[in-house]
DNA sequence: TCTGGGGTCCTAGGACCC
DNA sequence: TCTGGGGTCCTAGGACCC
């Protein structure tokens, strides 16, 4: 059986998924602001061609965005998470085999088929995500997922691939890694590319000829599979069902800076309360707990202060009002009077299976009744929207919530946005 | 005024044990 | 000045990804 893997991926998806609800935007430069509208994590071909850059802070480039009206829009993570489930299904249907990769990426494992004219494959994968979603993709198909990944670069930049690129024939694969620079390469960041041309490997080509030894001691193991992988060996398989996460973490910044304690807790507390529904989601339980709060690196000028706090809880839990009680301690641990507070987050870590809670004999919290009302809140989340049910410390005013000056309804999804959006 | 958020894996080195 | 050998576990830090 040959290994064969194919590689999709939504162009310019944040960009391109508001363009299915405003046909007006097609052609039109656009940019994508990350949380907080702090800085530019997607942008449309148009802005691209612009020379606006993937992080560039969002005040930086002001001055092109507004000489050549570009269109801006924050974040909507709930509309991008509907699109995405959207893609990876219209995705499924292609094979039983299947990896979803990232919000905008999926691999499927096609190596059982034959007698198939793979181009054309391909071509039927893009033009139904189109016509089913809206949504541009382009496709990769290629012995290992590396190399997959690579076509798929290709397939972007190529007019003559028309989105679709399969890299089969040795002579094929070598002529197509020629034309990629090393630090483009799956797993090759800046500072492996900068050590790599040092030693003169420049090219994926060069990367894929280099000795085992060599990959081994400057990239370790994980670069010598990648050289593998570039030679057509594959190293790694579809992760078709997802791992349970080793460790959860939310924080963000606030859209003004935070001084007094009282409203840290309230942040502190709607963090924890997403990462144990996060937590609970994945049916597990966490072990341990850690707050962190800093200051404004950016400010030079003003006193700084990074501080965090870890708990270990006593018994596994995944209970949001015990998880909130040990956030409480922690923020209050770590509070200093005198500081503007840029970013505030909580992270759970230890994590376990929620079955086989092993006991403890000082244990005073009634675990069923927490389970049943946990079980209840969730329902109710999942059926009225979450937040429908707060714990009271994360209080209602919500000062330090993130700037969002460009929202759009979540057109796909829930109808009191959009309500509150007009 | 204004600079995101959430993950993974690997390695080296220290602490500790027999 | 001499100061074993072998093992495990944990953590911090560095690299990468989208």
């Amino acid at each position: 059986m040959t290994n064969l893997f194919l590689h999709a991926d939504i162009n310019n998806c944040f960009a391109s998924i508001f363009r299915i609800f405003n046909p007006e935007l097609n052609g039109v430069p656009i940019v994508v602001l990350s949380n907080n509208d702090g800085s530019i994590i997607a942008r449309s071909q148009e802005a691209k061609d612009l020379g606006i850059k993937m992080g560039q802070p969002y005040f930086e480039a002001r001055p092109i965005i507004e000489k050549n009206q570009v269109r801006v829009f924050s974040s909507n993570y709930p509309l991008f998470h509907d699109l995405s489930t959207r893609f990876h299904d219209t995705l499924g249907m292609f094979s039983p085999h299947q990896e979803i990769y990232s919000i905008d990426e999926g691999f499927l494992d096609i190596g059982g088929f034959y007698n198939v004219d793979l181009k054309q494959y391909g071509q039927k994968v893009k033009e139904t995500v189109y016509k089913w979603l809206g949504l541009p993709i382009c496709v990769g198909i290629a012995p290992t997922k590396t190399l997959a990944k690579l076509a798929n670069r290709i397939a972007k930049k190529s007019k003559k691939a028309q989105g679709v690129l399969v890299l089969k024939e040795p002579a094929h694969i070598e002529a197509a890694l020629k034309t990629i620079s090393v630090g483009d390469v799956w797993g090759i960041g800046r500072k492996y590319a900068e050590k790599l041309q040092a030693f003169g490997v420049t090219t994926a080509w060069e990367l894929s000829q280099v000795n085992d030894a060599f990959a081994k001691k400057h990239l370790t193991v994980v670069g010598l599979r990648i050289v593998k992988e570039l030679r057509g060996v594959p190293c790694a398989d579809l992760e078709i069902e997802p791992p349970a996460k080793k460790g959860i973490c939310t924080s963000r910044s606030f859209g003004q800076p935070v001084t007094s304690l009282e409203e840290l807790r309230e942040a502190v507390t709607a963090y924890t309360t997403r990462c144990a529904s996060k937590l609970r989601k994945q049916k597990s339980n966490c072990l341990q707990i850690t707050v962190f709060i800093h200051t404004n690196r950016h400010k030079e000028n003003e006193e700084q202060l990074y501080n965090c706090k870890t708990i270990q809880l006593p018994v596994p839990t995944n209970s949001t009002l015990e998880l909130v009680h040990y956030a409480m301690i922690g923020v209050a641990a770590i509070y200093r009077p005198g500081y503007k507070f840029k970013k505030a987050g909580v992270i759970i870590d230890d994590i376990r299976p929620a079955q086989a809670v092993q006991g403890n004999i000082f244990d005073r919290i009634d675990r069923g009744k927490h389970l049943e009302l946990m079980n209840t809140i969730d329902l109710l989340s999942k059926k009225m929207g979450s937040g429908i049910v707060k714990v009271a410390s994360e209080g209602i005013n919500h000062n330090w919530k993130m700037k969002q000056d460009y929202g759009t309804p979540c057109y796909t999804t829930r109808m009191e946005d959009i309500l509150i959006v007009r």
